[in-house]
DNA sequence: CTTCCACAGGAAGGTCTGGCGG
DNA sequence: CCGCCAGACCTTCCTGTGGAAG
């Protein structure tokens, strides 16, 4: 990289993009084409027409894995939902939330009162008021409007607690003069069997499933994209076919094989290729993974970054001692422990660190399996998933580990059997 | 067959932060 | 300023358990 002239902006100008528009292939964007899911919108839109005539709608229940056009084909029926009631005249509203951020009864109460901000000029702190008190409110703003609601919460199986289905389920027998309804979205195929009868029965009036796409239909879906988004010409005849056909090996996510294809466009303008190549493809499926790993490595909390630090010692210690078997819980703990005392970090109990190994686990940087061990008892067997080098780095750029960034083990506490 | 390890993981409650109205 | 509230994060205490060893 011995770049002779100053103007290096310039360069990277002058070389070609390949993109016309980039915006079209991120996840945020919702098309104006659905390839595949037309049967879908037309049916969730069945349910959903009765507001436009000032009645309730059925609440609806979605399901579907991730990737499989729920969220897309919700909004794009609800946007059309709103263009028909303003040309109606009628009081429709279209309220998205999206319950992995807004995980709580209160806080889902506090979004749709703050969707009828403009009309009524006050607003729903974040925290400070009694529960009851802003469904109340919330109760007083639909009557006063007189409105047909809709309601999607998406992600719905990350809510904490029931209550907020609860009372949006019978919220309708609150109201006077408004109507609620509501469209659960989630990718737990399982997610109702834990919840209360009357919530599920009420929810679940209706229920939509989203099967996965098949390699075919990515490769439409992609093609569609790719004609806004990449300049033509400029993609080697198979790409579009492979990124298909990965992601449909994973479950058939359309997100994914967007996200494929986008970043394959993305490395290929950034080695001044002028054409994308499978092999961009390859290399964007391994960048896409050390990524992910890399941010949520980063934006760990210092505690679980100790554990995490602590299973990396682990797994190195081992390998150079020739221990093929996995560690487990207590190993970790001890090793923990240890790094607290020199961190004069403030030490966790082994109950919260077994909570955080788990967590761990489900971010999908390491793998802990829970196995028994017989008479010595039921433990979780950890192992580092992948990239630990990568992870190490990461960690590294913490203050905190910077100083023992060569440490050794010192503890001889391991009384491995 | 029973025992018993080394935890898993549920329940309940404590502490602290940040934000509210009065 | 106070009293109150929700929520994040932990601790304490607890019961449950798969399967090799006895």
């Amino acid at each position: 990289m011995s770049a002779k002239t100053t103007d290096i902006f310039g360069q990277l100008l002058k070389a070609e993009g390949l993109f016309i528009n980039r915006e079209v292939m991120r996840p945020s964007y919702t098309p104006e084409i659905l390839p595949h899911r037309e049967r879908e919108i037309n049916d969730l839109a069945a349910v959903l027409v009765p507001a436009l005539r000032g009645e309730t709608p059925s609440n609806v229940f979605i399901y579907g894995k991730t990737g499989t056009g729920k969220t897309a084909v919700a909004k794009f029926v609800g946007k059309e939902l709103i263009l028909k009631g303003r040309e109606m005249g009628k009081s429709v509203n279209f309220i998205y939330i999206n319950c992995e951020v807004v995980d709580t009864q209160y806080r889902i109460l506090q979004n749709i009162a703050n969707h009828f901000i403009n009309e009524w000029n006050d607003h729903i702190p974040f925290t400070g008021w009694p529960t009851d008190e802003v469904y109340a409110k919330v109760r007083a703003m639909m009557d006063k409007e007189k409105c047909v609601t809709v309601i999607v919460l998406d992600e719905i199986d990350k809510l904490k607690g029931d209550e907020a289905l609860y009372s949006l389920s019978r919220i309708n027998s609150d109201l006077d003069n408004a109507r609620v309804s509501v469209i659960g979205i989630s990718n737990d195929l399982k997610f109702t069997e834990f919840l209360d009868p009357r919530v599920k029965s009420s929810l679940g009036e209706e229920n939509m499933v989203f099967y996965p796409y098949d390699a075919d239909q990515l490769q439409d879906i992609l093609k569609n994209r790719v004609d806004m988004a990449i300049k033509p010409n400029t993609m080697d005849g198979e790409v579009i076919p492979l990124c298909a056909a990965l992601s449909a090996q994973e479950h058939g996510d359309a997100r994914r094989a967007l996200d494929l294809l986008r970043v394959s466009a993305e490395l290929a303008e950034r080695n001044n290729s002028p054409r994308i190549t499978r092999s961009f493809v390859k290399l964007a499926q391994n960048k896409i993974e050390i990524d992910r790993i890399i941010e949520v490595v980063r934006t760990l909390p210092n505690q679980s970054k100790l554990i995490l630090y602590a299973i990396n010692l682990l797994e190195k210690e081992n390998k150079k001692a020739g221990i093929t078997q996995a560690m487990n819980t207590g190993d970790v703990y001890d090793v923990y422990k240890e790094l607290c005392k020199k961190t004069r970090a403030n030490c966790l109990t082994q109950r919260r660190t077994a909570d955080l190994i788990s967590e761990l686990d489900m971010l999908g940087i390491i793998t802990a399996r829970v196995i028994s061990k017989g008479r010595h008892g039921r433990t979780r067997e950890i192992r580092m998933s992948s990239s630990p080098k990568e992870i190490i780095n990461v960690l590294q750029e913490d203050e905190t580990f910077r100083d023992f960034a060569n440490y050794k083990l010192k503890g001889q506490t391991r009384l491995t059997l």
